[in-house]
DNA sequence: TATTCTGGTTACCGCTGGGTAACTACAAAT
DNA sequence: ATTTGTAGTTACCCAGCGGTAACCAGAATA
């Protein structure tokens, strides 16, 4: 899901959105937040996104820095996950995010019907 | 491109994310930055992008009011694009995310033979 | 007359992203 | 003896993303 020749570009911006410029690392960037989080945890609480998937995303986020593993040698099998000091720098970007789309988001959210079946990653909406 | 499942939950966050939440949006944000540019600069400026993606992330980010879209009713055909307030609010985010990625990444640039076809979309880099 | 220029749109088609289900190891609980 | 729980991995398969090429209008230029 990394895009390999944005990672090679020339250009740090255009490398940084190959590393991050997809839907799924913001979101589990997020949702980790400052916490200590388990695998299985994130499985569930990110409900949409697979098994297979979640495990391709943490594994590059932790390649690329963002993210710590710490796997104990137990069974069954534990595993935990942090932001690195990268991965925490990043979550400013993301309250700016959510404060900008607060402020400009133009369309009406749906009726409260609709509510129920929304998808709700937000630690704090 | 859009993710309308993200699109459509009720955290404004994850909303965010399936609006701007790819690998494009960001790029041709800024690319454009607070010029105005026409289709074909847009499409030799960015050169992995085909015509038809390039359309296509164009009317989204216009859909989602980043974006404003100046037609002249001409022929040959002109058209002018330049951000919105909503898309030049979100140009301080990029920043943002360029002083991380500079802060932070890790990967040293491969050597400089490499550089010269390297993909470069910054207007500053 | 034929070509060029611009900003698309459309049809066609191949690749692959991503979903599902099955499977793993091994300890502890029932 | 069987089930449960965790964190994946792997094989299989299909929808759809996105690339390519052709096509369009109609004025201006050669």
């Amino acid at each position: 899901m990394r895009d390999e020749r944005f990672c090679a570009s020339n250009c740090s911006f255009t490398r940084a959105i190959g590393t991050i410029g997809n839907k799924w690392k913001p979101i589990i960037l997020n949702v980790i937040g400052t916490r200590t989080i388990r695998f299985g945890q994130l499985d569930s609480i990110v409900p949409l996104i697979s098994r297979k998937v979640l495990t391709e995303q943490l594994k590059e986020l932790e390649e690329d820095g963002l993210l710590e593993r710490l796997a104990y040698k137990e069974l069954p099998p534990r595993v935990e996950y942090k932001l690195s000091e990268k991965g925490l720098a990043f979550l400013p970007i993301l309250e700016s995010i959510k404060e900008w789309n607060c402020k400009y988001e133009v369309a009406p959210m749906p009726g409260e019907a609709d509510k129920k079946s929304r998808i709700n990653y937000a630690r704090t909406v």
